[in-house]
RNA sequence: GGGCGGUUAGCUCAGUUGGUUAGAGCGCAUGCUUGACAUGCAUGAGGUCAGAGGUUCAAGUCCUCUACCGCCCACCA
């Protein structure tokens, strides 16, 4: 592009749906997104920046935590493009197992059909068909933020480049050592029919009750239970009663010692079981005698392995009693357990029953109670792969941000138990082992699997597949390679592992980020992502988390329908700090899009100001610094300031600090002070065109920098007013591919001074508006200021004069001429600058509010000097402060012993 | 039972390595049809930074304790 550029021009009011579809579309046919677009100005030398997003699950639509990620993943995406870095921004959806099926079980419920009744493959057929529809809103919705996602490469965990991975990498562990087969006791959720990690089981707090059931001793000779001698032991599980293979108590208890070595007999089963000492056993506890389930509970699981106690499994995965439940075959968990408590109190053997505190585990997804279940699953062995990511950690390889989550990363990676793989659903990976009747296991990576046993030989009719799949997390902590074709040594792997930032929230850090880290060192030898940084959690306005039965839920549709996807994106990343929860309401959506529509009013009124001597496809040029003034040299310099502060809150990843940043200087400078001094001089026809000129690309220069700067939050509405500026050399049709900003000079001369002049007309304005003096109506008003401050004023007076609504504003010689003159004028201080206002027509009233002013002032100004002056007086300050710090304080005390003389003069009077 | 976070203006939140005058948005009050913008402009009121103690010349910021709120981890019947 070698000329400036003339869009069709800017519709008057903004509409951020007029131009959201279309600018997507065009950066779609630009082919910008990809690391090797053919829009891409990426410098391929560079080092790729590849951002690591969290495959979506395919089961439901985006929530507003959806979208804040997006919005904080694009941003980042954005700034490294602009930067000059081949980005990779991959999307991805992944299949949620236990999620999709739970919600697919809930739609064919509706036509009547169930599981069972469907068989698997029709199941899953279905599934395919659900996911189908599903995946296009999803995908829809990120293109509505405005994701900058590399389209052409979304993957999906059900692919079969993830499936690839998944046997590759479970073949691996499986051949060494670090995955294996065992039964043992696992956590079953009976409502969703499948076993379940440790982290997929929810402590939750519930007041239960506890039962004191009595247990008749057998009579040593008889061998008949003793009606007369019994243990009492505390329960909360009444039904696993019937599964009971012996009675602990303490080897020190004196209470029960008498009974150690007898045997009693468990009701309803008939079955005789020992009594026996562990020193598990707290005494104080209950009766100080448990009942022992080795195959429903995990403390009973351990001590029926020391004593060597069978285990007896009176549950079928649907939570019913079994056939070894005796009477209470077939009924429902709960349901015998009533019974259950029925029958032992008619039989005078329920002793009491008390409230009861307890922690009861309950499946994530279905809030079932979760029942310990003795099954044969695959485990994958975590300790020496959490050591790894640990190390990784320690060494700084990869840093979460904030950095207090290393603390319980730290924790959960040196605790952590062997993870159960193994799901007892449909709707995933199964699971790449085969059986042949002899018991022997194959585990093959072939897509086919294995052609013989690998122990007998045995041809693979013979041999049977599990038919488990794959927890969800296993496939989706391949993630990061094995959406870069691994187990192939491939060119993406080379240049895009290991990532650059993985960002999601802190909800997942154990379930996805931390197995990632394991899988990753250890398949590929390195780290998958050098930063991991951690969202928080979006609310509502009153706090709680979203959810959609309290239907407190706000689509991200809908808001970005209503205020567009750049305030959608602004609200979400204004105020918002890494780890920490926030608050969303229709308040800070409404605050994004007004500056959203500040933005482009400020872009219109810039566009349309430009001088006629300037060609509309004028090239941009720099402003000559010859020609502009001092409001011109200030503005430059404050860009620099705002460059600076955007460039240092991007490097900390302070993106709340970032949109503070462009808000307060786009708004509080540019507008609401730059825009207004350039009117003056744009409009004086008297002043030489190439004056005019220069202010203009003044306002030019600041402008493109802050589109670029606010690019990466606000893509859209920057990019639509980017359109319509003039272009430099060298720039590019489109913004989201225009270079990041350099600062403009900065100049603390220009800063100073015209700092000051803008604290004079704050001051004059404060001063009409106490006094209530006309708001409509020129003041007069003579200002004696330092001399290094008259040349700046004296070329700003006509804007200050407007600024103000001030004129004539007369400079005096010295401050001794505003005293003396005709009497009634309204005193007004700003910082080194005194200013009178005389008065239109004598105003008893105004004059009276004006000295009550003064007198607030001279107060406040008293109090603060007297507090300079301790400081000043205190010797350990002054020997021990920096000495900058002291010459600050000594600076402060001669203002304010200045200022204090201005107002006690102007009172005097 | 362990650990983490929060407590700053009426509400929602910022506040960098301690530095003297603690900020923003919303809300509130007063006023403004000033040629980009009423999705706006101007001005103002409003805070003993949860409480107590300590370190320091200096504490919203560092340390200790307390209170309240929230979260995470945890196999005691």
């Amino acid at each position: 592009m070698t000329q400036g550029h003339a869009g069709p021009g800017l519709a008057k009011a903004y509409r951020p749906g007029d131009v959201e579809g279309a600018i997507y579309e065009r950066w779609l046919a630009a082919d910008v997104f990809a690391p090797d677009g053919t829009g891409s100005r990426a410098d391929t030398s560079k080092a790729a920046f590849v951002i690591i997003q969290p495959p979506t699950n395919v089961t439901g639509s985006l929530h507003l935590g959806h979208a804040q990620r997006t919005a904080v993943e694009d941003l980042m995406t954005r700034h490294a493009r602009m930067r000059g870095r081949p980005t990779l921004f991959l999307p991805g959806l992944d299949h949620a197992s236990i999620a999709a099926q739970f919600v697919l079980d809930r739609i064919i419920a509706a036509d009547g059909e169930t599981r069972a009744s469907m068989g698997r493959e029709r199941y899953l057929e279905r599934m395919w068909r659900f996911i189908d529809e599903t995946r296009i809103v999803i995908l829809g919705q990120q293109r509505r933020l405005g994701a900058s996602l590399d389209w052409g490469r979304l993957r999906f965990t059900m692919d079969e480049s993830s499936a690839r991975a998944v046997r590759e990498a479970f073949a691996r562990l499986y051949a060494e050592g670090l995955a294996y087969r065992h039964e043992t006791l696992i956590n079953w959720c009976p409502g969703c029919r499948t076993s379940l990690s440790d982290l997929e089981v929810e402590a939750t707090p519930e007041t239960g009750t506890l039962w004191t059931v009595r247990y008749h001793v057998l009579d040593e000779v008889t061998g008949s239970p003793d009606p007369a001698l019994t243990i009492s032991v505390a329960t909360t599980r009444p039904e696993t009663i019937l599964g009971d293979t012996g009675v602990a108590v303490h080897p020190d208890d004196p209470r029960h010692a008498a009974l150690v070595g007898r045997r009693v007999r468990i009701p309803f089963v008939e079955r005789d079981v020992p009594v026996f000492t562990d020193s598990v056993v707290d005494r104080a506890f209950g009766t100080g005698a448990v009942k022992i389930t080795p195959a429903h509970d995990h403390d009973d699981y351990a001590t029926g392995q020391r004593h060597g106690l069978p285990f007896v499994d009176v549950m079928d995965d649907a939570g019913h009693i079994t056939a070894a439940g005796g009477p209470y075959a077939g009924l429902e968990r709960y349901a015998a357990r009533q019974r259950i408590l029925a029958d032992l109190d008619a039989a005078g053997d329920l002793v009491a029953s008390t409230p009861h505190e307890m922690i009861l585990g309950r499946c994530q997804r279905s809030h079932d109670a979760v029942e310990p279940r003795l099954k044969t699953q695959w485990f994958v062995r975590t300790t020496p792969l959490a050591a790894e990511a640990l190390a990784a950690t320690r060494a700084r390889k990869t840093v979460i941000l904030p950095e207090r989550f290393e603390k319980v990363w730290e924790h959960w990676l040196t605790e952590i138990r062997d993870w159960n793989v193994s799901r007892q659903l449909w709707w995933g990976h199964r699971i790449p082992a085969w059986y042949c009747p002899d018991g022997h296991i194959t585990v093959s990576a072939s897509e086919t699997g294995p052609h013989a046993c690998v122990t007998c030989g045995r041809p693979a009719t013979e041999l049977v597949q599990d038919p488990d799949i794959f927890d969800t997390w296993f496939s989706s902590g391949l993630w990061p390679f094995s959406t870069l074709g691994w187990p192939e040594a491939t060119a993406d792997l080379t240049r895009f592992y290991p990532g650059t930032v993985m960002e999601t929230g802190y909800d997942i850090i154990f379930f996805w980020v931390a197995r990632m880290m394991m899988l990753g060192i250890h398949f590929l030898g390195d780290v998958p992502f050098e930063v991991v940084y951690l969202s928080g959690l979006v609310r509502d306005p009153y706090g709680q988390k979203m959810s959609k039965t309290k239907g407190n839920v706000v689509d991200p549709l809908e808001a970005i329908d209503e205020s567009g996807a750049d305030a959608l994106r602004f609200a979400l990343i204004h105020g918002a700090a890494p780890g920490n929860d926030q608050r969303f309401s229709t308040e800070k959506l409404e605050n994004a899009r007004n500056f959203a529509n500040k933005l482009w009013n400020a872009a219109r009124f810039v566009l349309g100001a430009r001088p006629a001597t300037i060609p509309p496809d004028a090239l941009r040029i720099a402003p000559d610094a010859a020609r502009i003034g001092p409001a011109e040299r200030w503005l430059r310099s404050r860009v620099g300031a705002a460059v600076a502060a955007a460039d240092s809150a991007l490097t900390d990843f302070s993106f709340g600090e970032l949109t503070r940043v462009l808000y307060d200087s786009i708004w509080g400078e540019f507008c609401d002070w730059a825009l207004e001094l350039a009117k003056v001089r744009l409009s004086d026809d008297a002043l030489p065109a190439a004056d005019r000129e220069a202010t203009w690309w003044t306002l030019v220069e600041a402008l493109d920098t802050y589109l670029r700067l606010l690019h990466p939050v606000m893509p859209f509405v920057t990019e639509a007013l980017w359109a319509e500026m003039p272009r430099a050399a060298g720039d590019p049709d489109l913004l989201v591919v225009a270079d990041w900003p350099a600062a403009p000079p900065a100049d603390a001369g220009a800063e100073a001074e015209v700092g000051a002049l803008l604290e004079l007309v704050r001051a004059l304005r404060n001063a009409r508006s106490e006094a209530k003096l006309d708001p409509a109506g020129w003041l007069a008003v003579e200002v004696a200021l330092p001399a290094a401050l008259e040349p700046t004023f004296d070329a700003l007076t006509p804007a200050l004069e407007r600024l103000a609504h001030a004129r004539p504003l007369s400079r005096v010689a010295s401050a001794g001429a505003l005293h003396g003159g005709p009497a009634g004028g309204l005193a007004v201080l700003a910082g080194p600058i005194e200013a009178l206002i005389r008065p239109v027509a004598p105003d008893r009233e105004a004059a009276a509010r004006d000295r009550a002013r003064l007198e607030r002032e001279l107060a406040g100004t008293e109090t603060q000097l007297e507090g300079a002056r301790a400081r000043l007086a205190d010797e350990r300050f002054v020997a021990q402060a920096p000495p900058a710090v002291v010459e600050r304080a000594r600076a402060r005390a001669t203002e304010l012993e200045e200022r204090l003389a201005q107002l006690r003069a102007r009172l005097a009077e």
